[in-house]
DNA sequence: GGTTTAGGTTTAATCGATTAACCATGTTTA
DNA sequence: TAAACATGGTTAATCGATTAAACCTAAACC
């Protein structure tokens, strides 16, 4: 960086204090400025092209007009999807934001999580791996604002902001049945994060619901560490149950790409052998060869109360939100009625 | 924020001055300090769990360990992906990631980088929109270590990295040649961002290498704005052409995105009527009913050299590294080479 | 015995802004 | 006429680090 202008350059060329001439260019003590002093600072501060350090305003005022945005993985769309709408939303605000990715490791989100804050960041929104309470925990201690995106810890009292997942399962499962399927099945993880499980659970309280018999069966749950290889073994699985399966939900995006791929090699047809609903909006399931019915989260709105709720929170640190949004289903081909047998 | 330890807390503490305890956290002078005291020091940090407050350090060390990414949509995944793999090797070297948005819209871009700049980021990763060399040319003027992304401008000498856009497009009519095709089309966009005329020329070049007659036909524009209908429209124009077109090229990821998903709906198969390729990867092109053939660039390189290369422009800022890697053709069953007719 | 030298630590300036408190001078107002 | 107010501006402390330079003591050297 060549010559930068500081307060104090502009202040020499006017004759005048630095003091006077943050006033004049943050708009303070308004009234108190003689008119042609300011016009004269404004003037010379626009041609020497002056810009505020926000570094040294950050250390001054404490507010650095910057958050943190920690997800499991940016390059997954999902994740991507929602950072764009956060980023929009909290332009609007003028914020900025830092971003990173956990790899839904607890170490590498902690690291983030400490980064972030080292920075000054105003507040952190957040979707924690699996076992994070205690980093949670430790934020509220230090009274760093923050929000829980996507996910949270039905023990821990913390703003956020999520899906209803346990309704949004639930619901594909009847819409499943309304369309004279007998026996769904579902691929899901297996892991303790709180908003999986609710998805696993509304799968299993559907069956119940329904009357199938041995509902455990039909929900293969996989390792979100080493999936491809697993999810393939679940559908042979699933799809090679007595009786047959006629139905599959992929609990995921990451289980619907590697999902798709496999049974579009596969030469079980949908919608007719077998429906198909997965979780998550993605340009792939238009593009499947039956359009796949998805469960689509209102990834917009949650963008726009995370950044709300944030806001909040910094202002009264106090205060807690907790939203649970509404899923909608997207009801596409491969979910097409049978015809009652 | 609760009290938040300061150098000068633990200088307290310790009885000793903030001096000294930063040069036994920062392992500065390190042989002049007394083992016992820096034991000590370090003892005393840990237990009031100190952190280095960034915004300070950097006003006066004048280095943030921060870096701005401006992409054209986050969204998007292939910015997405490339932004994954940014992040993973800044975070190797100790940095930390702004990102944004331009939306391809000039003034946003502008503002974008202004907001960074007074952040004092320590350097940039652009992709800049159409129309852009004025702030680029800034950029160079105010001394802000910077690379492009993807696109440059031929004409400004400028660090980039970015793909041999014009032989991954050439190469791409030859694949199709060599399965037989007669008369491929593409449907690209139409705007001066140089990377996208290079795969337009390398089309047609291509083209007249293989003598096809009127290959200005062969390319169908649309503007970036408003794609959807557009190219649908120029898919139609392209697919019910005399003679008759057997191939098509999806200039860009978004352009692929709703080209499938249109291409689906309509009688025409793939490959055996046309055969299909695409730029840029994406899940959606695996689970198409005819895995389709696709330019790969290699992200993770691209990312990879990307901040390598910024970091020597930041070590060194008047070198100029320019890269055009090459993108490799993955074969699937969209472009299945026809018989000889 | 006076002067280096090395070890160990402190002082104080600085980065670039913000902002409470103060100082002049002129004008009302009681 | 003196106190009160308005106007226009400056001073100086501060945020939390870094770091060159100075300081002090005791041991080592000539």
């Amino acid at each position: 960086m060549r010559k930068v202008v500081s307060l104090k350059d502009i202040a020499q060329k006017a004759g005048v204090s630095a003091a006077l001439v943050s006033y004049v260019l943050n708009n303070t003590r308004v009234n108190r400025v003689n008119k042609e002093t300011a016009k004269k600072i404004r003037a010379i501060a626009e041609e020497m092209n002056y810009n505020v350090n926000q570094l040294a305003r950050g250390l001054k005022t404490n507010k650095t007009f910057t958050l943190g945005l920690i997800v499991s993985n940016i390059g997954n769309p999902f994740s991507a999807t929602l950072a764009r709408f956060i980023e929009n939303e909290s332009a609007r605000h003028q914020y900025t934001t830092l971003f990173g990715s956990s790899d839904e490791n607890k170490k590498k989100f902690e690291q983030l999580v400490n980064t972030f804050v080292n920075r000054q960041v105003d507040g952190l929104i957040l979707s924690p791996p699996a076992g994070s309470e205690d980093i949670i925990g430790q934020l509220q201690d230090r009274g760093v604002p923050f929000v829980l995106l996507d996910r949270y810890y039905p023990g821990i009292p913390a703003s956020y902001i999520a899906l209803d997942n346990y309704t949004a399962s639930f619901e594909a499962v009847q819409h499943l049945f309304a369309g004279g399927r007998k026996r769904p099945a579902m691929v899901s993880y297996g892991n303790e994060l709180f908003h999986i499980q609710e998805r696993n659970r509304g799968f299993i309280e559907a069956l119940k619901k329904n009357k199938v018999t041995a509902p455990g069966n039909l929900l293969q749950l996989v390792d979100v560490a080493d999936d491809k290889k697993e999810i393939e073994n679940a559908i042979d699985t699933l799809l090679s149950a007595v009786p047959r399966v006629d139905a599959l939900i992929l609990g995921s995006n990451t289980i619907a790409t590697c999902g798709l791929r496999y049974i579009n090699k596969l030469p079980v047809k949908v919608p007719s052998d077998i429906a198909l609903i997965s979780f998550d909006q993605a340009e792939m399931l238009d593009v499947f060869y039956s359009p796949v019915t998805y469960v689509k989260q209102p990834l917009e709105e949650i963008g726009r109360l995370a950044i709300k709720t944030l806001l909040e929170t910094i202002a009264n640190p106090k205060g807690l939100i907790s939203i649970k949004v509404p899923a909608t289903l997207v009801v596409q081909e491969s979910t097409k009625a049978v015809s009652a047998q």
